[in-house]
DNA sequence: TGAATATATGAGCAACTATTCATAAATATA
DNA sequence: TATATTTATGAATAGTTGCTCATATATTCA
């Protein structure tokens, strides 16, 4: 019935002040966790996945996905938001592309991570 | 008052099918949004940079983000179940690294992503 | 102008998540 | 063996999220 000790002392002294020195600040940490919760959602992966080698409009998003307008429309604006798609508009029609190239290097970084482990969670 | 056509019809029959050609599946969509999802929080994401450098142990882990060992315990599990964290014991201490380069690469690339965006959300 | 169509969005709900608290498990040491 | 210490974990809870439903907005066309 004790308690830990360890949250007031620390154990290696030079280690905590290495890990200090690569750590992550607050703002930074949490614009970088907004970036990656963004890809953090099957839905999400799928549209951006159907992006990579062409531009579509809402409508065939919805399609391609087999999911509702609205649901797709939903998500397309958070990744708006975080400059992860980029729109035009024609009319009615608003049309998507990917927006920048680091979101193809992230999504294949993240598949080979994938790939390099078998087992499940 | 109308119901939208699109969910039912196509606009570009042969975008869809671009689209199609690229497009995840579910189940690797889902394994990558898990991987995506683990960086997705700034507490793990700071987890992550400190250990960029250096291997430490729990106790050292919650003195240098300032948090308790049991929250930083439950999130080095998540860590470890994706694969991102390594952990070794030694007597009663336990050490954690990161698991593999993809990780760095996906930090790397995600901090380039967030440093090309200005605006906020 | 009025009807049809493509897209966007607010509200609400069910499911998920990050932390805290209490405590268990494992190890070292007296 | 008894105690201290490090780490792990189950339960509970407050906050978040992804979808649906209804509807608003914007644009085209008859």
């Amino acid at each position: 019935m004790n308690q830990t000790r360890c949250e007031e002392n620390i154990i290696h002294p030079d280690r905590v002040k290495a890990g200090q020195d690569t750590l992550l600040d607050g703002f930074t940490a949490t614009r970088l966790a907004d970036t990656f919760q963004a890809l953090a959602d099957p839905t999400r992966l799928r549209l951006i996945s159907a992006l990579l080698e062409t531009e579509l409009c809402v409508c065939d998003l919805a399609a391609v996905l087999g999911m509702t307008q609205s649901a797709v429309s939903h998500q397309l604006r958070l990744l708006r938001s975080l400059h992860i798609v980029r729109h035009r508009k024609e009319g009615r029609i608003v049309y998507y592309t990917l927006d920048d190239a680091h979101v193809r290097d992230l999504l294949q970084r993240g598949l080979e991570h994938i790939s390099h482990t078998e087992e499940e969670a």
